[in-house]
DNA sequence: GTTGAAAGACCTAGTGA
DNA sequence: TCACTAGGTCTTTCAAC
């Protein structure tokens, strides 16, 4: 198995049991690992305040809050002055249909990840929000068609 | 405000909320929206038992444990059966460095979110499991240099 | 749908081994 | 690391509005 710096066997598997369930119980942990209360408890404890758990979400099914549309658009900059990169930041994570904002290796600048209702939702953001940002060469815009796989967990 | 079918107001402010913090204590949350613990509990249960609330998880902090790249990666197939396509998906799945995977609209068939250690564990992945894979026609690949934003909540 | 109250489960910190 | 303890907090249920 992969060590990871600080990290023994008990820790590893508490993150991987929590990365899939944050809401088991030090109890039910303690079953699993057959480990006692106190030892889980005294892990998680140490590995949020280490900064290895950043924190803990409820996900959502976007077929039912009407988010039923993801986009990933690769935006390309006509300059890359730190100046340009930084203010483009700084404008796209203030719309809320942009989930994430990765800047790039290779052909493109960024790629975002846009959640909307509908195809006339996401040509209304893209016509009134994100090609109204100054230094934009292009965007190009693709999008799910199915979910085969989706993780929030990394492998342990 | 958009309204969803089947949530009123309390309900989208339990879920902005817990989107963002699912360790908000039913009383925290009470608090903040004035209503008694026991509507609360009540509005979360029925989120759940209804499937708007898929699941809870904790996100870890990836550069912490060793796994600091991630590639998108956009997969081409030589072929459009629905037996090409279910194969692949099937195959790629199982790959644990895989956290993602969509079949896309447009230039390509499948996107992929990849999360390794480093570049060598990569090209690791890339020659010895995903180009490994029957019909693909290409793999290219793309990677992330910083993250200016990075949500698993939907806008409400 | 909402409420307050009551009982039970769990968390958390402490001790000593 | 573990077992045990005890106090405090939260969850969960329920009768009643």
């Amino acid at each position: 198995m992969m060590t990871i710096t600080g990290l023994d066997a008990t820790d590893i598997e508490i993150l991987k049991l929590l990365q899939k369930d944050a809401l088991l119980t030090n109890k039910e942990i303690s079953f699993k690992l057959r480990k006692s209360i106190a030892t889980i408890h005294e892990r998680i404890r140490r590995l949020k305040e280490q900064g290895y758990i950043n924190r803990v979400v409820a996900l959502l099914d976007r077929t039912k809050i009407d988010k039923s549309l993801i986009a990933f658009s690769q935006v390309l900059l006509n300059g890359h002055t730190a100046n340009t990169l930084y203010q483009f930041e700084q404008e796209v994570v203030k719309f809320p249909e942009v989930m994430e904002c990765f800047q790039m290796t290779g052909t493109f600048d960024f790629l975002l990840r846009i959640a909307t209702r509908d195809m006339d939702a996401y040509h209304h953001f893209y016509r009134n929000k994100l090609a109204t940002l100054p230094n934009i060469t292009s965007i190009q815009s693709f999008f799910v068609l199915s979910e085969t796989k989706s993780d929030t967990a990394y492998p342990l």
